[in-house]
DNA sequence: TAAAAAATCGAAAACGTTTTCGCCTGTTAA
DNA sequence: TTAACAGGCGAAAACGTTTTCGATTTTTTA
């Protein structure tokens, strides 16, 4: 079975291939009576142009690269979401890849989606990506960059997140106004920018509220996940600091806090109130369920592609395109780990 | 700046383009001093192949497409998780699609990755989806197929899949082996077959072990998420039906159940024993931590890709190949949700 | 020394599309 | 009657690579 080209429209038709195309596309010059003929037929061979082709022509593959640190990820995940869906809105694809956290791995992701010669790239960075320089090669190839959640301050482009120190702020002011007096923190790795504005919010939060920042109430959870929560709260308990709250870096290390309460016997939130950060699905579903912050996944995906495509869309036109920062809303979601 | 091209580094060498096309592929028509000459100044120049032209070329496009239901979902993204691995180790990318369960979403779907003559696509079906016309537009493109998890027997692709029915009935004889007596099931929908299997194995491990099947312990999880796991327990409380056991479709539907039982100071597993499917990550943070039968998700992509892999490899060679079927194993994890 | 064989290179076609530019025919305006 | 113009069409170049096949030069063999 070949597969259908111009070529073989034009031969059945007995008109050149030029006018072919042109009638395909709507061009001016070509009558109304040709157009519809060249149509009938093009449908009827179930005519699909060779994107190869229209690619080396244009120079464009209506294509963007995606690369994430983790995909088995619920906020990440929903990023995925919100921009496949608009992306595909826009009649792109979306090519994913996963840095693992790896700033070796993510350097060469970069260089692949340079060869592939996508439109477009959204990323969160790596942990461990300090340097820069991948992305200064990337933006050298003129090819408009995206970052969300993760970003570098380093690079001018433009940016989707949240306000990770207010956020913070709020979620541990959430935790006095419920009547803690002693609010120990499980904060994350010391690299991440992310990790280090939720401390600074809570820190924050404390001296407002005339609470003293005690810095041995703060367990450093490396890993964010589960494991590093329960490990981090058998050590709380085993220090026994007399805690009346806790403010986790995220839904999964909480989650592993609560679950060494649950076994131990101390009741959440009467004996020790709770506080999570992300809204995974997760904290609607443990008992008891878990306090946090909305942090809106999908909004940031969909956000993130309708910038990248705003951005190409300049760069096409041939117009300057001034990049933008964009800041999205959290708000503190009440649930049973909080009085 | 201008890309760099093969004709760019012909004339600054002073050769043709044919000769340093083949110095660079290792041709052994060039001398070993031209080769020589030629890589230095590729990479002098940071030349990269332009892939719109090797597309063209080559006719691949070294991208494979994927459809999934749904993004955010623990079992699908660690299938995702798995393929892209295992596709960057060959060299492919993948463009992910998600269908949403929607079987005129999937169809477009289909459609957009032909076109963009992927060179193959790996899919697990949408629920909604009996039709199967747009899989043999597909294959009549001659592009490979491969389908996990939720599969259609109607198609003749490799698959990879897990014995549904020997699972269900596996976590069934679990419940059975620790001592329930009358166990109820969360079922899913009557649609997908996997769904049916479950049901099948539940079934049979009733019979087999001498515990009579009772249709109206079978409850209707139309979506098998968390809050039909909620609303099932709630109306099998409600039919004080006085069950010792259940076995849900998924840990979702499971976790749902849990949750009320914790609310309501039902004792799990003492006064009734609750059994999960999918081993999410969600099943071993709740409390009490939930038994299931694991569904190996990472292991379902690699293969998946790797079939797909030999596949393309055979076509491309233009030797045959047979459409394999792959059955991976499953186990039942001991949580304490079961005694 | 001549003939055969090997080593090295390049011209050119091909992949299928898009777009520029010019040509032809027929109509309108002067 | 001629000049200007518009409508409709197609030739050809271009995008950058791969690969076939023939040409040329050099080396080996008889």
């Amino acid at each position: 079975m070949r597969e259908v080209t111009l070529k073989q429209i034009a031969e059945n038709l007995g008109i050149s291939i030029t006018t072919v195309s042109k009638a395909l596309k709507n061009y001016s010059d070509v009558s109304k009576s040709t157009k519809e003929r060249v149509k009938e037929e093009a449908k009827r061979l179930n005519y699909k142009p060779n994107v190869f082709a229209v690619n080396l022509r244009t120079k464009e593959s209506k294509t963007v690269g995606l690369i994430i640190p983790e995909v088995v990820h619920h906020f990440f995940s929903s990023v995925v979401n919100g921009i496949i869906e608009q992306a595909e809105k826009k009649g792109y694809l979306v090519i994913i890849l996963q840095s693992n956290e790896s700033y070796k791995l993510e350097k060469k992701q970069i260089d692949l989606l340079i060869r592939k010669r996508v439109d477009g790239v959204m990323m969160s960075l790596a942990n461990k990506s300090i340097d820069i320089a991948h992305l200064k090669e990337l933006q050298s190839h003129d090819i408009p960059l995206v970052m969300f959640d993760k970003i570098s301050k380093m690079v001018n482009c433009s940016k989707i997140i949240i306000n990770d120190r207010k956020a913070a702020y709020e979620a541990t002011k959430h935790l006095i106004d419920s009547g803690c007096k002693k609010i120990a923190h499980f904060r994350g790795a010391l690299q991440p920018q992310n990790s280090i504005d939720r401390f600074l919010g809570y820190k924050k939060a404390l001296e407002d509220h005339g609470l003293p920042y005690d810095s041995s109430l703060v367990y450093l959870c490396e890993n964010v996940d589960y494991e590093d929560g329960r490990r981090a709260a058998l050590q709380l308990l085993k220090d026994k600091k007399d805690v009346d709250g806790i403010f986790a870096i995220t839904d999964m290390a909480a989650t592993g806090a609560i679950a060494v309460f649950n076994e131990k016997g101390i009741k959440v939130p009467d004996d020790i109130s709770i506080m999570g950060f992300s809204n995974w699905f997760l904290s609607q579903a443990i008992t008891p369920s878990l306090s946090t912050v909305d942090q809106p996944g999908f909004e940031m995906g969909k956000k993130s592609f309708k910038l990248l495509y705003k951005e190409m869309k300049a760069k096409k036109k041939g117009v300057p395109f001034e990049p933008k920062t964009v800041v999205l809303d959290t708000y503190v979601i009440k649930r049973n780990s909080t009085k």
